[in-house]
RNA sequence: CGGGGCGUGGCGCAGUCCGGUAGCGCAACGGCUUUGGGAGCCGUGGGUCGCAGGUUCAAAUCCUGUCGCCCCGACCA
């Protein structure tokens, strides 16, 4: 069996042990590509429902954009082509042909098959969706539009990472219109809510909700906000945007509606998405040398049970009662899985369960049968603790509630911990060249050219300006001019 | 794209400097004994040494090119 790197000796590649280890993801044929395997997909789809039953509750509906692009799409915002022109993948024409040299057969791009306009691999939606909403919307009536799309997306990116940064990558982004700038803020911040909600609750990720500076902002939009992680490594990795995009799309797009009373007026948008990019920090946040360690709300396996034999005859009963308890289980806390293969070992299968996260194990065998109880076994902490048959489901769903709170607790204890007020230059330097990094505190003057020389310098960014912030006055840390208040710093990834 | 490292059975590696036709641990498969924290013994199978050229009687090993992965930069969710 292949070894976890220690954290402490190589982090990236304990992360890339634990995805290998806990089978999330493998490598694909194509570079950057990546394979999401069943158990990261599990993760991934329990993401998309929770998210999905968000939106839906708060009144959008999902719908389907095409993959392709029209290239002219992308040149109709002008900040919005820039920032993504770098990285498009691009379709040039539409049939192979066959070619035969020095006895192999090769297929090559028929050059009679050549596209008179070619197509971009959507790096994000807006342009076709916006091309759409102007032939859906001519009245306020028509409005709001409240759409979001479940699919995937290519940024060609020059270094990638498994889930973290890849070229393909699954999200959803969702597209609203609105009638006014106020409804359009309404819905980016409600969004930005949503997903702070899920980060802290379903995935027990504390973040630090924020805006984003105007170096920052997404290309295309008025105001960008995010919210902001803290990974173990103190390099903060930014969980999910929302962004007021203002009436820039619906300009760039001719969008425009009737209002109830006045003239017709552009429509106002926002834009929002999560990524896959978020199983990348559900790992880091959480997991440990042993490997991959998930929160219950989120794990694609809630519970295993391992029965525990010698005879064939234990063997019988043990497994009955694996599988009557795993049946009284699944309605009240989801997925349970019964390992009941017989080439391996309890002890195999224990560290096994523990590489792959799954929070709690009941390991039960004949002496368990004798007492009527299941031992259980959290997989963050190592606890130990006997549930009586009798209330196996209100037990199980107990200690899976404080697994999914201490997991909270721990991460956001690392947090504070990790995060600085920081008052100096130097201090600023020593944090993040000696003192291995984290969130930093500090005043700054809003300035762009400031902020990009501090990323020069010691490649760290401010995250964002956060909402609960302290305001008091102050000099900015680098240039020492009057500050806009503290932001925060980090390393990124 | 620049600098560095690495591609040898499913995984982890040795062998490369100094060419002689591939090995170790784990895993897999079969059998027996085992099973409450990574089981033991016996046996079996599996690798055109990333790929393509070249040098040579002979290439994992030397040369050229190329692809991929990892780390550090520039870009980003």
């Amino acid at each position: 069996m292949a070894e976890i790197t220690k954290r402490s000796e190589d982090y990236s590649r304990w992360y890339q042990d634990v995805i290998r280890e806990a089978e999330l993801a493998d490598n694909s044929p194509v570079r950057g590509c990546m394979v999401i395997r069943p158990n990261g997909y599990a993760i991934w789809e329990n993401i998309q429902r929770t998210l999905d039953d968000r939106f839906k509750e708060l009144g959008h509906v999902n719908a389907y954009f095409p993959l392709l692009i029209p290239k002219s799409f992308l040149a109709k915002e002008a900040e919005h082509v820039e920032g993504f022109a770098k990285e498009c993948a691009i379709v040039t024409h539409h049939r192979l042909k066959q070619t035969t040299q020095d006895g192999k057969t090769d297929v090559v791009p028929d050059p009679e098959s050549k596209l008179d306009e070619e197509y971009v691999i959507r790096p994000t939606s807006e342009t076709v969706i916006w091309d759409m909403y102007r032939k859906w919307i001519q009245s306020y009536r028509d409005l709001p539009i409240l759409i979001n799309q479940w699919a995937n997306v290519m940024r060609w990116e020059m270094r990638t990472r498994m889930f973290l940064r890849t070229t393909e990558f699954l999200w959803q982004e969702g597209h609203t219109a609105h009638a006014t700038a106020e409804e359009g803020r309404a819905e980016t911040l409600q969004m930005l809510e949503v997903y702070r909600w899920f980060a802290e609750d379903i995935l027990a990720m504390p973040v630090i909700t924020g805006t984003k500076t105007a170096n920052e902002r997404f290309a295309g939009a008025v105001e960008t906000y995010s919210i902001e992680a803290l990974m173990q490594d103190n390099k903060a990795l930014q969980a999910a945007t929302s962004h007021d995009l203002g009436q820039n799309f619906a300009k760039a797009f001719d969008v425009k509606f009737q209002p109830p009373e006045g003239q017709v007026d552009h429509v106002w948008a926002t834009s929002w998405g999560m990524s896959t990019r978020i199983v990348g920090a559900l790992i880091m946040t959480h997991s440990d040398d042993d490997g991959l360690v998930l929160p219950p709300r989120i794990a694609g396996t809630k519970v295993v049970i391992v029965p525990i034999w010698k005879s064939d005859e234990e063997k019988a009963r043990v497994c009955e009662k694996a599988q009557a308890l795993a049946a009284e289980l699944r309605p009240v806390v989801g997925a349970v899985h019964v390992d009941d293969r017989d080439n391996l070992r309890p002890g195999w299968k224990y560290s096994e369960w523990e590489r792959k996260g799954v929070p709690l194990r009941l390991e039960i065998g004949p002496r368990d049968l004798e007492k009527e109880t299941a031992m259980a076994k959290t997989r963050h902490d190592r606890g130990k603790a006997f549930i009586p048959f009798a209330e196996i489901a209100s037990g199980v769903q107990r200690e899976l509630d404080r697994v999914q709170q201490e997991l909270y607790d721990r991460a956001k204890q690392r947090l504070v911990e990790n995060t600085h007020t920081i008052d100096s230059w130097d201090d600023f330097l020593a944090l993040f060249e000696k003192q291995g990094g984290g969130f930093a505190m500090a005043h700054h003057c809003g300035q762009g050219d400031c902020e990009q020389t501090i990323q020069d310098k010691t490649r760290v960014t401010i995250r964002n300006v956060p909402f609960e912030r302290d305001e008091t006055p102050g000099e900015c840390v680098h240039c020492g001019a009057p500050s806009i208040g503290r932001v925060v710093f980090a390393q990124g990834y």
